[in-house]
DNA sequence: GTCTATAGATGGATAGAC
DNA sequence: GTCTATCCATCTATAGAC
């Protein structure tokens, strides 16, 4: 199995998902160049097209393998019987699974409008399917009588915005630690819906 | 008073404010150029300069107007004297006050990245002098009992991203109107405290 | 697999005519 | 106040050497 002096296909590759993911989430997709992921990377700008046909690509896989991922840690974790139950296992499951990718969930929001049209709608069903889980917890809750709350539609995108806003300012190293983030978000969240 | 023809400095001044707005929202900061700017207002890009130093001033005037008439406005709608009243008010005040501002709000929280370092100072002490509005009237039912949660600092931030999450999703002309997006959000920030 | 070199387009910003 | 013209930097992406 000789590889030529120079040749690092398996450590490369992954090298620029992640200088990407760097890069994006601190400086945002259309502000980074090329140049600067390969800067990152230690490689020259060209040798980026080796690993993806261009920059539109780095930025749509980044998002649909997070999303493809978090459905499928989703469905692993799923449980609990009853509605609050399963918004327990939701929020918990939610807050710990963003924990360590702050920056591409972060990106998964921020960059949307940085996608092309067909990328972005491939991106929105992925994204959609998520969100959609927490709608019918809340919906089978409301119906149970053990969640009241006005409307489903307004109640599920509030919720996912309070869910995902600790994941702007959250930076580890402070008082708070990732159990203090989950016991409080849980308690919200049971309260916004009177449980 | 006489005017050269081709003088339109009342027009165009604000209406590049407008042009650039309206990009930023929908493309983001850097994606935006000088001459797309220029072409929504109607002139060449050379004119712009006649009324911004550079782009990064547009967007930081921008923020920064924004940010002191938004902390203007709450300064005269304050009200109320137990915590739940004021928390009332200034629900009622955030949804209406950034009803017809969605864009402005909308660019104040996504472009943060692309402003220098030294404006991004400004901004974000203008806006954490408006988030320690509704910090201080939380603190203050915590004391009182009105509210029941466990930390000022968390709940504040998860209550701001829930009263901001409407802002991108929420397009007129649905079966929802303010007055709906008002109570109802009125109703989950009682219950997020237990009010 | 990576490099150098570069094509070709586009960016922010300025100079000078009108 | 606006335009035309342009400077110069930078960008994405490709071609061809090694």
């Amino acid at each position: 199995m000789a590889r030529k002096a120079g040749s690092h296909a398996e450590i490369t590759g992954p090298a620029i998902q992640d200088a990407a993911l760097k890069l994006f989430a601190r400086s945002g997709y259309a502000a980074v160049s090329m140049r600067e992921i390969a800067a990152e990377v230690g490689v020259r700008a060209g040798a980026l097209y080796l690993y993806t046909p261009d920059k539109q690509t780095l930025l749509f896989d980044m998002m649909r393998d997070h999303l493809l991922a978090l459905d499928a840690a989703w469905d692993k974790a799923r449980g609990g019987t009853t509605p609050p139950e399963r918004l327990r296992v939701f929020v918990d499951f939610h807050v710990e699974y963003h924990f360590d990718l702050r920056d591409k969930v972060f990106i998964s929001y921020m960059e949307l409008r940085n996608l092309t049209d067909e990328n972005f709608r491939v991106i929105q069903k992925l994204r959609r399917d998520y969100e959609s889980e927490l709608e019918q917890i809340l919906a089978d809750g409301l119906v149970t009588g053990d969640f009241h709350f006005e409307d489903v539609s307004v109640t599920t995108r509030a919720m996912l915005a309070m869910l995902l806003g600790y994941i702007t300012w959250f930076r580890g190293g402070g008082r708070l630690g990732k159990e203090d983030i989950k016991r409080m978000h849980w308690d919200l969240a049971r309260a916004m819906v009177r449980a």
